[in-house]
RNA sequence: GCGCCUGUAGCUCAACUGGAUAGAGCAUCUGCCUUCUAAGCAGAGGGUUGCGCGUUCGAGUCGCGCCAGGCGCACCA
């Protein structure tokens, strides 16, 4: 672990507001100019009035913790009312040089301490492929997964399937319907149903059929699941769990949900369905758990899913959806609150819609009506990394234009080569310096000849990882490794073609080994994290 | 009508908890391969952060009101 500077001057400040008896919040935040130095704190001007002016206090406050500070920061500025503080270099090089000698270990961070976070995502029905907002989905779950799990979590990626139910009855009866198509019989699939081409490549696969509803909707249901999971393998994301809904309701869960529920005296019958009083709870109305018809609603079985998820310990549940479920969102939270969970740790993210386009044209989406560009076709039209790059390297609550023509065309220049080219040559590097014989495990480099300003700019980029990770996790922000990454790569092409790495001194090719190898190794690791492919050469 | 998300350079998007002169990429224009990979680099132009009030030392960020786009408001999932 490395040295927390932050915590240090937020300590030596508070220090001086214990010996002036001031209270006041303020923080130490990372800067974005060099010519502010490294950290900065807005103390100064919290604490200015009328009388004393935010550049008067900051000279009092930075006499008092420059001693405190001593061997850690080397400079301390006044500018605007900020106080600017400018790290030693002492502590940047150190902290390469752990890198260098431990690897992506020391760069571990414990703020999760072991806590059990199951995370369900996708989750899509399986009543027909994959589309590409389940792809933003996938591709986001996986990296957010990957990054808490190096935080420290106990991480669960869990996919709920959804196959019972009213829609699962459609599916059956559209099957039916492409079945006896086929055979030649004017046979209407239901208008409500699912009349995507996909059940006619099904349809078929039919050998032989036993004529009851049931057999047509296990037959779709199990042939389209096998193509959700021959997707997601395709795409690089893994699922540790997979749940059904009709498992819930076969095992009784769902009648014992309900019973507790009822023993809690929050079910109630009305219009001949049987209502779950969400409202208490924070929704908007009361919801109805079982229909007319005797038949559970989707909310039911959710609630003995949730309920499924605590009793297994888990301690932060995340769900990652889709903007058309944010009305559900009350109701399931209501719900699990009703089951006794602390709410703030049900984390329910909303990941927004992905618009495509081929060039102008947008592409509008339906699975129903069975337009859409599906994961797959995107897969094999730009490439799985690609793909994966453009889902996670904007905020989730963007919505994405996602222009597969230009995605196509522009293949060369999309950002998620310009890393992976960065990551080639630094890779590349390390192998022709050991072919002239540099091994950097033998000899201790002398970091000070280091001091051109994109190898100081790159030696404290090092430094920040930790910083985004802690980011990432706090704001489950995960488009923020990738700008990271981005910034490094700038940096790095830049100084690549102005200086030669490997070349006639001695001590200062092995320094610069050194660097290109820290760097590496955080390459190396994000982009493991984020689920990008490392290539050997491009 | 109500709820959620979004509105930042020609286009696609960043800006961590409210901080200093709002940043990248693409596109456009001008240069750079006899060298560790040119999928690269150097340079240039491009902004009333949708509009209006307010909160305060300070607002792209917070509050209120408009305008525009997306999604959702089921005894579907």
């Amino acid at each position: 672990m490395k040295i927390d500077v932050k915590e240090k001057i937020k300590s030596s400040i508070e220090e001086f507001l214990k010996e002036y008896k001031k209270n006041v919040q303020f923080d130490i935040l990372p800067t974005e100019k060099e010519e502010f130095g490294d950290f900065y704190s807005n103390i100064a001007l919290r604490l200015s009035d009328k009388d004393n002016p935010p550049n008067l206090i900051a000279e009092k406050i930075k006499e008092k913790i420059s001693p405190l500070l001593s061997g850690i920061i080397k400079k301390i500025e006044i500018k605007n009312g900020f106080i600017n503080f400018f790290i030693d270099e002492n502590i940047y090089k150190e902290h390469l040089l752990k890198i260098l000698k431990n690897g992506k270990g020391y760069l571990e961070e414990n703020i999760g301490n072991g806590k059990k976070v199951l995370i369900e995502f996708v989750s899509a029905n399986p009543t027909g492929p994959l589309t590409i907002a389940h792809g933003r989905q996938a591709a986001y779950g996986e990296a957010l997964s990957r990054i808490l799990k190096f935080a420290g979590y106990n991480v669960t990626k869990e996919y709920y399937i959804n196959d019972a139910g009213r829609q699962m009855e459609l599916l059956g009866e559209s099957l039916k319907a492409r079945y006896y198509q086929l055979k030649g019989m004017n046979y209407d699939i239901p208008e409500d149903g699912y009349h995507g081409e996909y059940l006619i490549d099904i349809a078929k696969e039919i050998k032989e059929i036993r004529d009851d509803k049931k057999f047509f909707i296990e037959f779709a249901k199990s042939k389209i699941l096998e193509g959700i999971k021959n997707d997601l393998e395709k795409f690089g994301v893994y699922f540790d769990n997979w749940v059904s809904e009709s498992w819930f309701i076969e095992k009784g869960n769902v009648e014992n949900i309900l019973n507790f529920l009822k023993e809690k005296n929050l079910l109630y019958e009305k219009d001949g369905s049987l209502w779950f009083k969400s409202s208490l709870f924070g929704d908007d109305k009361d919801r109805v758990v079982v229909k007319k018809d005797g038949f559970y609603t989707y909310l039911a079985t959710d609630i003995a899913y949730h309920k499924y998820k605590i009793e297994r310990g888990y301690e932060i549940l995340i769900n990652i959806v889709g903007p058309d479920h944010h009305g559900y969102i009350p109701r399931l939270k209501s719900a699990v609150s009703s089951l006794g969970f602390n709410i703030e740790n049900f984390i329910v993210l909303i990941v927004q819609l992905t618009t495509i386009y081929r060039g102008k044209e947008k592409i509008s989406m339906s699975t129903r009506k069975g337009q859409f560009i599906t994961l797959r076709q995107l897969i094999d039209e730009i490439g799985a990394d690609a793909s994966k790059f453009f889902f996670i390297f904007r905020k989730i609550d963007s919505h994405l234009d996602f222009d597969i023509e230009i995605a196509k065309k522009q293949s060369s220049e999309n950002p998620v080569y310009y890393l992976q080219y960065a990551y080639v040559r630094m890779k590349h590097l390390i192998e022709y310096g050991k072919e002239k014989g540099y091994d950097l495990e033998k000899i201790k480099p002398s970091l000070d000849l280091l001091e051109k300003n994109e190898e100081l700019d790159l030696i404290k980029k090092l430094w920040r990882f930790n910083d985004v990770i802690k980011s990432v996790v706090n704001t489950y922000g995960v488009h923020l490794l990738c700008e990271y990454l981005l910034d490094i790569s700038k940096i790095f092409h830049s100084y690549y073609q102005k200086y030669r790495i490997v070349g006639e001194k001695q001590e200062l090719t092995y320094a610069r080994l050194a660097l290109i190898k820290s760097l590496l190794t955080v390459f190396e690791l994000s982009l493991f994290l984020l689920n990008i492919s490392l290539p050997e050469r491009m």
